[in-house]
DNA sequence: ATCGCTGCAAAAGTTTTGCAGTCGC
DNA sequence: GCGACTGCAAAACTTTTGCAGCGAT
């Protein structure tokens, strides 16, 4: 055995070749925030992942960090997705296929499964010849504990009367 | 899609009876932000919202607006999406309700009509307890051209070998 | 050695907040 | 008159960009 394998970074690489690939240099940066991604698990704000590769390359700057995830979104190996919470999320892509209910009022976030969305995913693709969430897909609703409480959550003072509003 | 309403006075008096039946005070700002989004009939940012409201009310400030719209989207005669251009939309609750096809590769939008996801919205209250998309839903993905354009399906690593974008 | 990539700094754009004055109720 | 609401200004953030130098190939 040449190295013991750290479980920390399997698939570095993967990443490196699939930079080579793409005909893109290969460098410290760009791996890391890869396996910033990889080791999230999930998704991570451009902000997190500055983090967590600062803490392996401490010289990393944020508008690397963007300029990276620009190149890696725009050659498909990562997604992005704007959930309304400030700031993008970032996701690796092949990670286990799932999707974001966003809660509008508490701004609550949820997953769920790829599966409940293929049927309605392959009308979209006859219909308007749009991919619809191949990767990714922000759905904004309500929660159901905002459904239950149904009232302004600490936001209008005199408003704790009536139910107005849904039609 | 049915017929509106004559022009002249469009809702005015029904915004008003909604604030007050909410405790909330009737302010020209808050029916002008109302109705900017009842003329525009479909989704504004708040810079939009700013400039219809400053020509009928010149006074008005940004941070009005900002804070209008947080109150109207708490108590749910708005709601808000982050379809990924920067700004926040907002759209009036009540309008032809529709959904959107944000493409990641070119930002193109497009709308799709509600019926297509009732199936799937209601699975989605039955196992999660989440109301999704009941107003407003964000849908990633990749559009027709973008599709046909530079064709990458899926996550095929090394699917690549033309020169990629570099922006 | 080339030229793509990065760090730095500053700008651009969006949204929030403190405060004093105003206006709806 | 009280207190919610607004205007103003500045701050807090996220994201982008110009430029000089470094480093992958």
């Amino acid at each position: 055995m040449t190295q013991q394998q750290q479980q920390t970074h399997p698939r570095r690489e993967e990443f490196i070749e699939r930079f080579r690939r793409l005909g893109l240099r290969v460098t410290a940066q760009r791996v890391l925030v890869l396996e910033a991604l990889a080791a999230a698990g999930g998704h991570m704000t451009a902000d997190e992942i500055m983090r967590w590769v600062a803490e392996r390359y401490p010289a990393i700057n944020l508008a690397t960090i963007y300029r990276t995830l620009d190149l890696l979104t725009s050659v498909g190996l990562v997604t992005q997705a704007d959930l309304g919470g400030g700031a993008s999320q970032f996701e690796l892509v092949g990670a286990t296929l799932h999707h974001h209910l966003v809660c509008e009022r508490c701004g609550d976030m949820a997953e769920i499964e790829d599966a409940l969305m293929v049927p309605m995913r392959e009308r979209i693709l006859h219909q308007y010849g749009f991919r619809a969430g191949a990767r990714h897909m922000a759905i904004f609703g309500v929660c159901d504990a905002c459904l239950s409480a149904s009232r302004v959550p600490a936001l209008a003072p005199g408003a704790a009367e009536t139910s107005p509003a849904s039609e």
